[in-house]
DNA sequence: TTTTTCATTCAGTTTATTCCGTACACACTT
DNA sequence: AAGTGTGTACGGAATAAACTGAATGAAAAA
């Protein structure tokens, strides 16, 4: 990365890409960081990056912990080097999406579980007259918003990437 | 909404469903008060909504302002009353999947067309033997980026729902 | 026309997030 | 065991986002 044009080229793409990767959940930080290794030839030390990002070596250990919390990135092992090396997962689009979606269906299944909940603790003949009415209104309401979250498990958990 | 039942009734239920809605890239405050107007039987005023939600007239008004354009809230007019009207619409599942799928599609496509742009202007040969190699796998990851694209793209475009 | 009733704009304030540098902890070397 | 080269937890500073109240403007009522 030390020809100007390579460098130039380099922080084009890496400026675009983040943008993509910013809709995954990803920081701003953390984004171009991954763009920044998935254009490396070679995996990097913490050392480098914060060297080619202008941001602190702390910021990028959080940064690339994240992103191998998310499978993103892998450690790297290389005999006589004793700093961490860290590279981006290809597969990008497997990956990506997958953990994108998982994380979706186990956000509605979660809510689902916890509306579900809430749906058979109420009784309806419980209250007084007066409120019945707003109960059964509210108890419908809520039924559709179950509905809801098991359309969007359905969707979600039946995309084959 | 004045029966203290159907008030914690309100608060649990819109306490959970605002999560979800988070997931949609909804604010906060947003998806709290589309969940209220959502389980709310009838329209609100900003007013009403201020007082509900414990927050100013101008959250509820800018909120409110952001829901409507996202097509998840219709502004309703009754003889008689001056005030604004809101209403969440309903079909949630409808709505709110195809809103956000469409931005992912526009997404994916103005990256990919900006990335394409960027995978146009280099000339692998332009430069020296030192940095021709540089180059050339930079060329080939940005293909493969864009590709992810694609692929990104044709996904949200195959979902029907 | 004047007054009243709303919604919205704008400037300022508070709250939350991001980020950095110091200090600590761990591991390898000698 | 002591020393050196690493990664990470933590508190505070900088930055960004959310929120508010007073002022403005527009529309209806008198």
């Amino acid at each position: 990365m030390t020809h100007p044009n390579t460098e130039f080229l380099t922080n084009k793409i890496m400026l675009e890409f983040s943008k993509t990767l910013e809709l995954f959940g990803l920081t701003t930080l953390e984004s171009r960081l991954f763009a920044y290794l998935y254009l490396s030839k070679e995996p990097l030390t913490l050392d480098e990056m914060s060297e080619a990002l202008g941001k602190s070596k702390t910021s990028m250990s959080t940064s690339v912990r994240s992103l191998s919390e998310l499978n993103l990135v892998s450690r790297v092992w290389k005999k006589g080097i004793r700093k961490d090396l860290y590279q981006a997962n290809t597969q990008l689009f497997k990956i990506f999406m997958s953990t994108y979606i998982k994380k979706w269906i186990d956000a509605s299944n979660r809510q689902k579980t916890s509306l579900e909940e809430i749906y058979e603790s109420i009784d309806v003949n419980k209250d007084h007259q007066e409120s019945k009415e707003a109960v059964q209104n509210i108890n419908h309401r809520l039924y559709d918003i179950i509905e809801f979250h098991k359309d969007m498990e359905n969707l979600f958990s039946n995309i084959k990437l």
